[in-house]
DNA sequence: CGCGAGTTGTTTATGACGTAAACGGCAGGG
DNA sequence: CCCTGCCGTTTACGTCATAAACAACTCGCG
C-alpha cells in the first residue's frame, strides 16, 4: 500500500517478476496482448485467464491491458479472431491456389482442423461467442472465410442457392465436428491437473458399453473425420450439374 | 449488515422477496435446486446464474445451497445431467418401443434436438463440460444413452465395430450440429438485451456474401437438419449386411 | 535548454462473485 | 426439559473485472 520501494510509472517493476514468462521487451500493444492471451490459454486453459494474470504474464500490471483492450470480452473476441485468421497465414492451406472446389474444401477442412487441434482450449470460444454476422446461419466468425468459400463454389458452377446450402452444410459439419473433437481433449480442466484418473466408473450396469469399450476409446478421430468429410463432399457433388462433377473424389491429400 | 429486522434461522425471510419467483414451498433439496437452476438459466442465461441469485430465486440465501450441492461446478454438472435425462422422460421419444434402428435413431435425434432448442442456454454446457466417461469418444454425457444406442444397433445386426463407428458418427453429428444451431440463437447475450441491432457491417468488401445473404439468413435450420440426418442414416445403412438393410429410409417422421 | 501535453503503466477503490466457517433457532428423542 | 443434530443465515476472505486517480517517462515546440 505505501511501499516506498515500489517504483511507480513506466519503468515499472524493475526486474520483471520471474513469472513473467513473456518478458516485456518493448511496450504493449493490442496485438501483443492478444497473442499472449492465445498462448496463455493454450498453456493454462481458458478459465485461468484473468486480466491480472495475463498482465503478469506480460510483465505488467493487469490494468495496463485496459489501455489497449476495452475489456475482457473484447479481448476474447480478439483471441477468437486471431486464431481464426491463422488459417490465412497457413502455407499448407493457401486457399487461393486450389485445384477445384473439392481440393479447396479439403484444404479448408484440414487447415481448420489443424488450428482446432493446435488451440483446443481456444476453439470452444469460436462457437460460443456471438458471431460477427448474426444473421448468417450457421455463424462462422470470419466474413473472409464465408466470402472466399462462396466465391469458389459459385465459380465452380454451383447456383447461388446451392452454394449457400453447401456453405451451411459444410460449416455446420466442420465447426460442429471439430468443436466436439476438441472438447474431448483436456479442455476445461480445473487448476489441478486431472485430480481424478478416471476411476473407471462402475460399468457393470452398461454391459454393451463395456464390451465395445475398445472400439470407442481408440482414438480414431482423424479417421472418422476423413470419412465424414468424404461423405459430405460426395453429397455436395450431387448438387452440381452432372457434367461439371468431378469424377472421383477420393484422391488428393 | 446489522439489520435488526432481518430474521435469523430456519424460518428465514418471512415474506420471500418478490424476486423469489419460485416460492420456497417446503425445504430445499438437491433436485429442487437443480431444477430451479435449469429454469433460471432458461430464463436469464447461463452467465446470470450465480449462487446468490439462484438462492434468491428459491427464496433463500445463496449459501444455503451449499448444504445440498458441493459447489457451483457440481451444480452445473447436475444441470447438464438433468437436461440430458429429460430425453428419457419424453413420451414422444420412448426409445424403448421403436420400429427398427432407423426409427430409433430418428427419435433420438429429434428428441435431442427438441431438448436443445428447449434449453438453448444450457446446451453448450453439455459439450463444454468434462464428460462422465472421458475415454469414450466422442464424449456423450449419459452412459445410459450410449448403452441404449449400442444395444439397439448390435441387435439390429451391426457388428461391434460398426456399432461403435455408428455411435461415433451419429453422436458427433448430433451434438455438433445442435450445439452450433443453438449457439446461433440468443445465447451468451450479456445482461443487456442485444445492445446492438446488427449495424449491418459494411458488407461492401464481401460482394458474394451480400448477394447470397437471403439464402443464408433464411432460417432453414430444421430443413438442413433433416437432410443431414437422412444423409447420415443412408451412410450408416451401408454398414449393414445387404440383406438386413431397410429398403427406403425416407418415410415416417 | 526547458516546459507542457500526451502516453503508458501503476495504485487505489468498488462491487460482485465463490466459498469456508461460525452462528442461531427449530425439532424431536431422551 | 434439555441435548443434539439439522438447516438456513451471517460473517469473512480472497479473487475477479473495472473505473478513476496518479506518477513517470517521451516528445515537440519555444
Amino acid at each position: 500500500m505505501q511501499d516506498p520501494d515500489s517504483p511507480r510509472g513506466r519503468g515499472a517493476a524493475g526486474v520483471p517478476s520471474a513469472d513473467a514468462v513473456v518478458a516485456a521487451r518493448g511496450g504493449l500493444s493490442r496485438q501483443r496482448i492478444i497473442d499472449a492471451a492465445v498462448q496463455y490459454i493454450d498453456e493454462h486453459g481458458l478459465r485461468m485467464l484473468t486480466m491480472q494474470r495475463l498482465g503478469a504474464y506480460l510483465g505488467v500490471e493487469g490494468m495496463a491491458l485496459y489501455r489497449y483492450v476495452p475489456g475482457r470480452e473484447a479481448l476474447l473476441d480478439g483471441v477468437v479472431e486471431a486464431v481464426v485468421d491463422e488459417l490465412f497465414g497457413d502455407p499448407d492451406v493457401h486457399l487461393e491456389a486450389h485445384a477445384g472446389w473439392v481440393d479447396y474444401l479439403q484444404r479448408l477442412a484440414h487447415g481448420l482442423r489443424r488450428i482446432a487441434l493446435a488451440h483446443p482450449e481456444v476453439f470452444p470460444l469460436v462457437a460460443t461467442r456471438p458471431p460477427a454476422a448474426p444473421w448468417v446461419r450457421p455463424p462462422l466468425r470470419s466474413l473472409r472465410w464465408i466470402e472466399s468459400m462462396l466465391r469458389v463454389m459459385t465459380e465452380a458452377g454451383f447456383s447461388d442457392e446451392n452454394a449457400a446450402a453447401v456453405y451451411r452444410a459444410f460449416s455446420s459439419f466442420l465447426l460442429g465436428y471439430l468443436l466436439l473433437e476438441v472438447s474431448g481433449r483436456g479442455v476445461e480442466t480445473g487448476p489441478v491437473e486431472e485430480p481424478e484418473v478416471a476411476p473407471v466408473e462402475d460399468l457393470d450396469d452398461y454391459p454393451i458399453l463395456e464390451r465395445l469399450e475398445p472400439h470407442l476409446s481408440v482414438d480414431v478421430a482423424a479417421q472418422d473425420f476423413e470419412e465424414a468429410l468424404e461423405a459430405l463432399l460426395d453429397r455436395v457433388a450431387l448438387l452440381l450439374p452432372r457434367r461439371r462433377r468431378p469424377a472421383r473424389l477420393t484422391e488428393g491429400k
